[in-house]
DNA sequence: CGGGCTTTTGACGAAGCTCAACTATAGTGG
DNA sequence: CCACTATAGTTGAGCTTCGTCAAAAGCCCG
């Protein structure tokens, strides 16, 4: 089913009867491709409907007036990509893929009939939004308190964590999909620093690399080194 | 009534009935009080209300392990300081009030039983939480591209129009009430440059401090300094 | 095999940090 | 009312991380 990541992942958080899944899935339309470098949705804009990532690697970015671009949040299969413009109606942020992606989309007025009809999915699908959030905040403590190479470790956990959970693999090989420009987008430094980061944690044994797929040599020196604490990504069931 | 700054601040991003208001009243315990540097929420807590901030000053901060901290949000009257925990449950940081302050809290079992019952208003409360990530996405882009001096000019932009928009005058003057260790943490740098930044600010004329009161001088270049784009907090009123 | 992208490396400069001292301000008690 | 103290704010000097600019090296794919 095309909502299996999102499930698999909602599962790890709380209960999913089949009967939400069926709803869920009934939520959305036909899927649709998106090509690597496709801006899914632009900022600025007004989307009428929400949209699922069903395949494939995506990043919100806020981008400046000088062309300046940080990444905020790397999405991955079964992430809603902009479940937010349900409620702020104007994008405050673009969403570009990474990879050649799928993704689906659930029209605003669906959603909005669901929280009518559906108070336990709405909360599970408020509490993604929520952690969305979570997610920023640790970004803000890595950009605001963390060196380079710290940031580019707490980045290895956390997509290796949130890679097991959508069910794609992980935590000790994973797949990180970036250049490194983007790399250096996401991580708030240039290209140049970016790779003499990632390099760093390679020549200290931490990390290997084969072309996309990152395999973690040593889980605790990363964990420790990117001040590392799952509990944000809340990926242990627990009634909403 | 102690929802005041909540109702306005709602009421500039969709209409709110008066039933609606007193519904929101309602899920309300009385009020108390916490002095400056209490913290109301502690990192890795499980609360089972959720607090709104009634009068004063607080910060959301994410801690790190060497005693490094981030502030990741500030928080004015009407705002909601752990609305998340009625999702996440454990809270993924911590709360701390920077003045004295009064708060008043509804429990997670009522908030729940809103989810049920006041689908609108759960909506325009999931907007609230909505908006504090897109707050954190601005500032990541602050942390990530931006100089100092830049964030600094940001954040003045920001506080003055979210002090206006919950009725606390503004934007021409508005209270700052932290200390420059404080604005440090916020904006990720040390005290030192904190006070250089502040500093720069207003030897170039934009602004103008009388204790804890900032006057701005001139907004055009604030704004232009700080890449200041005010959509982000959707100020204007639309339905949700 | 050649063009375009991505990665890697080097040299130097700038933003911001550390350490340390000094000044201003606001209470507080005599 | 003033000295005393604690806290907050200000300034300087030298150092580190990261940025800039530039070039070389690897890789993919037609």
């Amino acid at each position: 089913m095309s909502v299996d990541h999102l499930i698999a992942k909602l599962k790890r958080r709380d209960e999913v009867s089949a009967a939400e899944a069926r709803y869920l899935e009934g939520l959305l339309e036909p899927p649709r491709r998106v090509p690597r470098g496709g801006e899914i949705v632009r900022a600025g804009e007004r989307p009428g409907q929400s949209t699922l990532l069903v395949e494939g690697f995506c990043s919100r970015f806020v981008g400046g007036p000088t062309g300046a671009r940080q990444i905020t949040q790397v999405n991955l299969a079964g992430d809603f990509l902009d479940l937010h413009s349900f409620l702020m109606k104007q994008m405050d942020h673009g969403v570009v893929a990474l990879t050649d992606c799928v993704v689906m989309s659930a029209s605003h007025a669906r959603l909005r009939r669901m929280t009518e009809e559906q108070p336990h999915l709405t909360r599970l699908l408020w509490l993604e939004t929520v952690i969305d959030a979570a997610i920023h905040r640790q970004w803000l403590y890595g950009l605001g308190r963390l060196e380079a190479q710290a940031r580019t470790a707490h980045l290895i956990c956390e997509l290796a964590l949130r890679s097991r959970a959508a069910g794609l693999g992980g935590p000790e090989a994973f797949i990180m999909p970036f250049t490194q420009p983007e790399l250096a987008d996401i991580l708030g430094i240039t290209a140049v620093h970016a790779n003499r980061s990632m390099m760093t944690l390679r020549r200290a044994g931490l990390i290997e690399r084969t072309g996309v797929q990152i395999t973690v040599l040593d889980w605790d020196g990363l964990v420790e080194l990117g001040e590392f604490d799952p509990a944000y990504l809340r990926l242990y069931e627990e009634t909403v």
